[in-house]
DNA sequence: TGATTGACCAACT
DNA sequence: CAGTTGGCCAATC
């Protein structure tokens, strides 16, 4: 039996948790689960979840620098940005303003 | 099955 | 300051 999860099933598990209206980073995300070098995972992990059983928030995951760089891979490249308009975020330039005020650090807010 | 890639991040050169 | 490298895990070719 493999209790453990996957790095993989981990990502979904804090992704879905983001709460509305706040955003959280790969590497944020990575570190929680103990692997930092694995940000790289939890993008292409993103990727899944649009085929992903569960409803994962990818819109309210981006880069360290705030930045929008997954908003390529949604159905359309401004959806993304969309969504988080639609969650008050305010993005500029496909990048967060204020990124830090509506940061969610899942190692910190989650506990 | 080995090699490459991937929505990243930090450190090094 | 810009380009390269190492790290991590899973999927695709």
């Amino acid at each position: 039996m493999k209790n453990q999860l996957s790095f993989f099933e981990k990502v979904y598990d804090v992704a879905a948790k983001i709460p509305y209206g706040k955003v959280t980073s790969y590497g944020a995300i990575a570190n929680y689960l103990g692997t930092k070098g694995s940000a790289r995972m939890v993008g292409w992990a993103m990727n899944k979840s649009f085929q992903h059983p569960v409803s994962i928030p990818a819109h309210r995951v981006v880069n360290r620098n705030g930045l929008l760089t997954g908003k390529h891979h949604f159905s359309s490249p401004n959806i993304m940005q969309q969504i988080l308009e639609n969650e008050g975020i305010i993005v500029n330039s496909d990048k967060i303003v204020d990124f830090e005020k509506f940061f969610w650090d899942p190692a910190t807010e989650l506990f």
